[in-house]
DNA sequence: CGAGTTTGACCTGCGC
DNA sequence: GCGCAGGTCAAACTCG
């Protein structure tokens, strides 16, 4: 059976105006099981994150709560570096560095000398499932798995099917906890997702969520 | 047979 | 410069 709840981090990034909401005020809050649910819908994914962080909010202001929880996922490898490595990505020069990556397989982009990794904007959140790999609506394909260091189970890599989409996730459970699930998404979709052209409501509302 | 997964090797960035 | 750890590749393999 999946969560009663997850939590959900956004690394600030300025194309969060997108949501109509600042992402300070996303950050920390909790959200139903819904959205990690082993099969959420595009529609209510947005609809849910937007009124967890409200309820967040509210929380915040009658009480002062946070679990351990919410610290734990901040010190995870992958929150490090949406906290704290963001600006670099947002500083980035990135004219020629796309081009280079997108003209030729990546083989042989290692080849080309002095190229600037460019870093896709990424977000995380966690969740409590025992499925690894929840579904967005997405299709995604496995291509790497990593033990990481001080944690117990793998890391597995991920990347959307979709032919000039370079969105890549990581799907890994934590080292305390191994029923949390962290995700981190990077990179932004450049088509709808593969199961909802039947909703085309919730496609723009995905849209808007996987920037 | 095509699509997806596994897994060892390789590459790169970073800290010392 | 060296070693470590994370990230990616790609051949081999599995599955439908």
């Amino acid at each position: 059976m999946p969560t009663q709840m997850g939590f959900f981090s956004f690394a600030p990034h300025s194309s969060f105006p997108q949501l109509g909401i600042c992402q300070q005020s996303l950050k920390g809050f909790t959200i139903p099981h819904s959205l990690a649910a082993d099969a959420p819908s595009a529609a209510n994914l947005t609809e849910t994150l937007l009124s967890s962080a409200a309820a967040k909010q509210r929380e915040d202001m009658t009480a002062n709560l946070g679990g351990p929880h919410f610290f734990s996922l901040q010190r995870s490898s992958a929150n490090l570096w949406a906290w704290g490595e963001v600006s670099e990505c947002l500083s980035s020069k990135r004219s020629g560095g796309d081009d280079q990556y997108l003209g030729v397989s990546s083989m042989k982009m290692k080849k080309i000398k002095g190229r600037r990794k460019v870093r896709e904007p990424r977000f995380c959140f966690k969740t409590m499932s025992d499925v690894d790999v929840l579904d967005d609506g997405y299709k995604w394909r496995k291509y790497g798995q990593k033990v990481v260091k001080n944690t117990l189970h793998p890391r597995s890599y991920y990347r959307c099917t979709q032919d000039n989409c370079r969105v890549k996730k990581r799907v890994e459970r934590l080292a305390e906890d191994p029923r949390m699930v962290i995700t981190t998404y990077e990179g932004r979709h450049v088509h709808s997702p593969s199961h909802d052209l039947e909703d085309s409501d919730a496609q723009s509302h995905l849209n808007n969520f996987f920037f």
